[in-house]
RNA sequence: GCCCCGUUCGUCUAGUUGGUCCAGGACGCCAGAUUUUCAUUCUGGAAAUCAGGGGUUCAAAUCCCCUACGGGGUACCA
């Protein structure tokens, strides 16, 4: 019988998630509802000291933006609960000890001077102290110590860790869904700490016990883990649970967009980008890094790009909704190796969905806007600039910078487009040209005064850009926007002869 | 250093079983067209000797080996 679909994300609450973060979970999310199977969201705090305020909530946060919704986990509940790992501390000792008393791991009372001690030391002779098969007799540890010392040590309340203990002369392999059948030899894997002198298990142990636990199927996760799964593989061995363990996903890791590296908290406002979904202020510092969501960014467009860095459905197909991203997601066409992230193509996916959005919305969230600044104006006019300016929009907030002008008449004029376009007697002429437009009864007026135009431009033997420009850097203030007719439309008579008149006086040629 | 993973246009990538690939698409870039202007849009273009070198083969981006480079790991962090 095939096992039910059961994948989780299981971030640290260290901070903000960032967006390769978010990848990982978009991947498991997608995996999950393609085969009908659960989506969980387990907060893995082993590590108090590295606790940040605000974190989880972030995280929770962050996925209610993006629309992808868990099925279980913090913040929701489940049969499985409870899934914040620090609630669960009492239970990991019990499988701490069930290893020890298998003899798959042992006691260690190495104090942290001792240690950095051997590492220095080992380090002197270019080495690498490591805590392994070949070292661990000469440490203090219930392999090397008598049991009576043993005995003695944990009686006094001696601090002590857990460590795994590995076998000499193992050969540890398992298969990986993107990167196939890999091979390790134990000699040279370490001893891990499994459980931690405060009591607490360390990210390896607990991680292995609630994704059993969890009835986890599936561990998509990023390539850093890579180097500790054959420690994961060996821990479901020795627990017994070879034949239950999960298939393991390890994806390739986001890389800084310049130089080298993962991408890192720093880089996004280092290169001018977001690298959270969500704008965070550190706790501490009040150190504020900007996130897609307050950028402008949809979060369609996020979900859709994030899905296609590192992913692709075979075809030239580049926009995917999240409804087709979980029909078409599959893990073997995962590339392999790292990508860059790139805020040009990013920007270019927003843009697309930008266009999709629905006008009326995009408009009443472009009146409240107007309104904010301290504009009046109404829904319907703001719903007509919205028709014509959506197209060369990227992101909401472009809205203004390509339609201010509709909404406050300029209060100078484009420097280079006047020299360019503005010449000696053009202020007579349009002077000339806004009286007739004045007479022009109101009744249709856009169209009459278009029409009046062409006929003036015509009868006087005169070219379409000499007057049109003109007319255009005298109401818009520049040489831009759609249609002139279009801006006339909206504008309305008055308004277009004021702005005409405005000009004709401040431009003195 | 050691271990693991990777390497196709500037970037994301197609290329899965070797021949139809002197390598396709997208972003960006450049040019042209459309537009009274700007932007959009459309059309076209430049852009990867498939990291390099050896094999295997009639035939390799595709298989094997080596080297280089990149990434990750090497914590009582996750």
């Amino acid at each position: 019988m095939e096992k039910r679909v059961r994948v989780r994300f299981a971030p640290s609450p260290t901070g903000p998630l960032h967006i390769g973060g978010v990848r990982t979970a978009l991947y498991n999310y997608l995996f999950a509802k393609q085969n009908g199977g659960d989506f969980l969201l387990r907060i893995e705090d082993t590590d108090q000291t590295r606790f940040v305020e605000g974190a989880e909530e972030y995280i929770i946060e962050a996925f209610k933006w993006l629309g992808l919704k868990f099925d279980e986990g913090v913040g929701i509940g489940g049969k499985y609960g409870p899934y914040k790992q620090s609630e669960r501390k009492p239970m990991y000792k019990d499988y701490a000890m069930q290893l020890i008393k298998s003899g798959h791991a042992y006691y260690a009372f190495d104090t942290a001077e001792e240690l950095n001690q051997r590492r220095s030391e080992a380090e002197a002779e270019k080495k690498t102290f490591q805590y392994d098969c070949k070292t661990r007799m000469s440490l203090r540890n219930s392999l090397s110590l008598s049991s009576d010392e043993v005995a003695s040590l944990l009686e006094n309340g001696t601090p002590y860790v857990i460590r795994f203990k590995f076998e000499e002369g193992e050969t540890i392999e398992f298969d990986d869904m993107i990167r196939g059948h890999i091979k390790v030899e134990s000699s040279l894997l370490d001893d891990k700490v499994l459980y931690k002198s405060d009591g607490m298990p360390t990210y390896h142990l607990a991680n292995i016990v609630d994704d059993h636990l969890m009835c986890i199927s599936h561990v998509i996760r990023g390539e850093e883990w890579l180097p500790s799964c054959p420690l994961h593989v060996s821990l479901y061995n020795a627990f017994g649970w070879g034949s239950e363990m999960p298939k393991f996903a390890h994806l390739p890791l986001l890389l800084k967009p310049d130089g080298k590296g993962k991408l890192s908290k720093r880089d996004g406002d280092r290169l001018g980008f977001p690298v959270f979904p969500l704008q965070w202020t550190d706790p501490k510092t009040k150190e504020i890094s900007s996130g897609y969501r307050e950028s402008g960014y949809l979060p369609e467009a996020v979900v859709n790009m994030l899905a296609l860095l590192g992913w692709n459905d075979g075809t030239e197909q580049e926009i995917f909704s999240l409804e087709e991203l979980v029909n078409k997601f599959s893990i073997d066409r995962i590339s392999k190796h790292g990508a860059k992230f790139d805020m040009e193509k990013a920007k270019w996916f927003n843009h697309q969905y930008l266009q999709k959005l629905d006008n009326d919305i995009l408009s009443e969230e472009y009146f409240k806007e107007l309104k904010q600044k301290g504009i009046t104006t109404d829904l319907s006019t703001v719903k007509q600039v919205v028709e014509l300016i959506k197209e060369r929009c990227s992101f909401a907030k472009d809205l203004w910078m390509n339609s201010d002008y509709f909404f406050t008449a300029p209060v100078e004029y484009a420097e280079k487009a006047l020299k360019k376009r503005w010449k000696e007697g053009t202020s007579d002429t349009m002077r000339i040209i806004s009286k007739q437009l004045h007479d022009i009864d109101d009744e249709n007026w856009a169209q009459k005064a278009e029409d009046f135009l062409m006929d003036y431009i015509q009868k006087n033997e005169l070219n379409m850009g000499q007057i049109m420009n003109c007319l255009r850097l005298a109401v818009v203030g520049d040489t831009k926007g759609p249609n002139m007719l279009d801006i006339m439309k909206v504008l309305g008579k008055e308004e277009i002869l004021n702005r005409l008149d405005v000009a004709t006086e401040k431009i003195n040629l």
